[in-house]
DNA sequence: CGGCTCATTGACCAACGTCAATGCCGGTGG
DNA sequence: CCACCGGCATTGACGTTGGTCAATGAGCCG
């Protein structure tokens, strides 16, 4: 069990107390293992399990009536994915694995529980809530108003910051675990259009791409090109600063 | 000062005792008027209250660099604009009023100060926090995904539903007091455009329109054309359910 | 080697944006 | 009472972004 990205994640709100991280310790469950593109939550479903992404990329996403697919959210290590369910009646959306996922479980009622007595840890979820929210109306700007390119580049400078924030970068590339299909479903537009958008922000000398491994060529003209502006995503380190390029 | 609306929404979600309903009123401030068109708070501010719309619609918005503005929400009575500002630094986005408006103010201290002693608010704010979030994701759904007719004829389906649910509908129909614009700004196209569907609506049959008033003709129906399912609302009573209707 | 998934390309098309004009209506000053 | 004005809705002609369809590669694996 490795709650470490979790708490250096709340900690970036409030500290904790050992107390505090004993009590999460304890109100986990198990950790289980997802393959790529499986299933985690169905829409509908009232699952009585809380999980916490250790290791692995996942999304949230709903099926339209017409079969399409649209993706809401990309969850890396140290997300929860739905603590949604401790207050709400059911899921509004699925989730399931990018890539290969190890996910640990809460029971609900332990966390429900622990909310109950712990006022600290229930304002630090709710704080992470609301970091997921302010993402998430940064999504709705994306896809409604900035044309495609923009659209990509953007979407790159945000995961690129919150992949570094939990130390899944290497110097200027990271791994994004993620079909064109699949980024096309993320920001509203069409797997060929998806691919016209890499080619032109290769062709601007932005980005490389190595596979799934993508590597900024220039960040100061991606950010610019793209109006990404972090502040949205709350960060209190900036890029860089996190404890775990600290160690290097 | 009318904390009804705020209430009746949050027991939606949780009985509140009386001493939970007095402590909000003690938390209190004073009221404010805002003019159609005037901002309350700007992005970056870190504003010392937190606001309660009592009366009026207003709307979260974003100015983009080339001065397009982005609508990221709809605000109506009783819902809280900015419950954010209690946990996270800064805002990352502005609102302002859209009608003439009644907003009634918590000094930020004595709201957070309410919350560590009072889990049962914490949990009930919370919750409230996450409905705000699941209408975003449906908002995502909405512009990245459905075209414009379908787009416009959704979002007259979340409004008429959450407007009954504070009764403020009549029968079939319903003020959106909201230009064709900003209804465009909102769903990231142009206000040319906004008034085309509008056309299309209209032609088939689906709504009429008074002014500001949208009529629906027919509920089922447009609500089978836009694809909507009110299931995100989180609503436990549904369309007419709501007490201001009983009491009829 | 054959079959899979995913990236890439090109030709063509439709939804939506742009530009610019016109009309409607309520408000206001003379 | 009436002329004028400003904000908004509406229209039409035309341009562009991004969608559609269908084919070709490129890499991976049994």
């Amino acid at each position: 069990m490795n709650l470490v990205p979790l708490i250096l994640k709340l900690e970036q709100f409030q500290e904790l107390s050992a107390e505090d991280k004993h009590a999460l310790e304890a109100a986990a469950g198990e950790t289980v293992t997802y393959g790529p593109k499986q299933d985690v939550i169905h829409q509908g479903d009232r699952p009585d399990h809380v999980h916490l992404l250790l290791e692995g990329w996942a999304c949230r996403y709903k099926i339209m009536r017409n079969g399409d697919r649209q993706i809401m959210a990309y969850l890396i290590p140290g997300d929860l994915c739905d603590v949604h369910v401790t207050l709400l009646d059911r899921m509004d959306h699925s989730f399931g694995a990018l890539s290969a996922c190890r996910i640990l479980t809460f029971p609900r009622q332990s966390l429900a529980d622990l909310m109950q007595v712990n006022g600290r840890l229930l304002r630090a979820l709710w704080w992470s809530t609301l970091v997921d929210e302010a993402i998430l109306r940064e999504w709705l700007v994306n896809v409604a108003s900035r044309p495609s390119e923009k659209r990509l580049g953007h979407l790159i400078c945000e995961m690129i910051h919150r992949a570094k924030a939990v130390g899944l970068t290497d110097d200027h590339s990271f791994e994004l675990p993620v079909t064109q299909e699949e980024l096309a479903d993320t920001m509203g537009m069409t797997p060929v259009h998806m691919n016209r958008c890499f080619q032109t922000l290769r062709g601007q000398g932005l980005i490389t791409t190595d596979g799934r491994r993508i590597i900024i060529d220039d960040l100061e003209r991606l950010m610019a090109f793209s109006e990404f502006d972090p502040m949205y995503l709350h960060q209190i380190k900036g890029v860089g600063q996190h404890p775990v390029d600290a160690k290097q």
